[in-house]
DNA sequence: ATTTGAACTGTCACTACCGACAGTTACATG
DNA sequence: CATGTAACTGTCGGTAGTGACAGTTCAAAT
């Protein structure tokens, strides 16, 4: 019962937003839980590529050295699974489903590290994803057991951290200084995304061409940018408009 | 004891995926839980409006039309802050901090339905947002005690339960039909969604003017679009492009 | 009552885009 | 060796997009 008091005091800290430094979160889970290592990842995934925005971890120089020389990224399942979806996913699992993966957890074994563990997807608004993995040094049996009565902790402890870190850094607020756009221009917008030429959006909305375009400029003048492709694409990705 | 046992034993219902029916979900919340209300809300946030693509919730058809009527949802501080953020949304806390939602609060009195509560963002893939509401009908003491032991429940079950309801839905398969594009097939698409022409990237990628339209053709083909605009519209919301 | 902002329209000249024609080269896979 | 895929290039003719010129109308806010 003690050791729940303290789960629940370090949810509380988690809570209050005493904790945007990674290696306190890492230090904080380490001593509330039997964990070995944690690892917090966010990327921006695009087809089978990811752009990565942030990588902390307690796996070591080594470890780290190891993944990259021997491109295990290109292989990791768990990596793939948790940047896809919004489940936990468990290591385990993926090592079966997965058998081309084996040498990434046969490196892991090399050098000593537990194969055990879970992953939680973190999904963050504007398309971007994190995840936090937990690794533990226990047998299966032991880690089924603790991991059903953690999982909740976990889960909950990642989120928090997550949305801390997220608000810690939303300072590249290129986006502020953009003018509102008004309801034809992101109508016109909107038409022009799905593949609408002037005359079609023009016919559509029961206006002439030259309004359209009158619009578009508008648009293209708000967002600071050079063409209707830049427009949309600026559109889309700031969820300026709706998805037709 | 045995209420912790009822909420593990309930959390690994949610996980094996044994619950894609939001009415199921939330009468095994309700009896997990000491909740009174529940509502999930799938949505997808472009400016200052909403799509809604899934809604469900406990609260009846009197007050949901209470809500509509009087168009609640405009002065919602609780939608505005979930789909925004991905930190839990305490109600009374919203309350506070926005005084011209009062309307809404008042309007929930009127009709018997409990101020307490706490609200869970769901960030999901591809730019939309979830949230799941819980509201009970508590004392303020009683409720920062209840919640303080069951915020973390609360999230993982919301959590599980969402990932169900995407993996069930994922379906609308629109997007699976789609040829995979080639790595110069996306990068002029990257470099025509950061407003560059055809000449510009010719230059930038040291390649001719027409081969750029080559790539920019088949991108179109395999996307099944007519335009560059709409192509980009395309790759960015299937996130086959990075962010530049 | 004036100002502001949104919605709307027209013409001209230039540039960018797009489809259809018809190819070459290099590399990997069966 | 054949097949396939990715990367690459050229030309022609038509359509679409873009900037700069110069306006009107209507409703809401100051």
């Amino acid at each position: 019962m003690t050791e729940q008091q303290a789960v629940l005091d370090m949810l509380e800290i988690l809570e209050c937003g005493g904790c945007v430094e990674p290696a306190h979160f890492f230090t904080l889970m380490r001593r509330t839980f039997r964990i070995a290592h944690l690892l917090y990842l966010e990327a921006e995934p695009f087809a089978d590529e990811l752009k990565i925005c942030r990588l902390h971890h307690t796996f070591g120089a080594y470890a780290a050295e190891i993944y990259r020389t021997r491109s295990l990224h290109r292989i990791d399942p768990i990596l793939k699974l948790a940047l896809g979806g919004v489940r936990p996913v468990e290591w385990t699992m993926a090592r079966h489903r997965f058998p081309e993966c084996e040498p990434l957890f046969q490196s892991a074994q090399e050098i000593g590290i537990s194969t055990e563990g879970v992953a939680l997807p973190l999904p963050s608004p504007a398309g971007r994803m994190a995840l936090l993995a937990i690794n533990v040094n226990m047998s299966a049996d032991e880690w089924s057991t603790y991991r059903r009565h953690h999982l909740r902790d976990f889960q909950l402890a990642a989120n928090l951290f997550h949305a801390a870190m997220l608000e810690h850094a939303a300072m590249p607020g290129a986006f502020s200084t953009r003018e509102r756009l008004t309801g034809r221009e992101t109508e016109v917008l909107t038409w022009a995304a799905a593949g609408k030429s002037y005359w079609e959006i023009a016919t559509i909305l029961g206006i002439s061409e030259r309004t359209v375009r009158f619009f578009m400029t508008n648009a293209r003048r708000k967002l600071n940018v050079v063409s209707n492709t830049q427009a949309v694409a600026q559109a889309v990705r700031h969820a300026l408009i709706p998805t037709v």
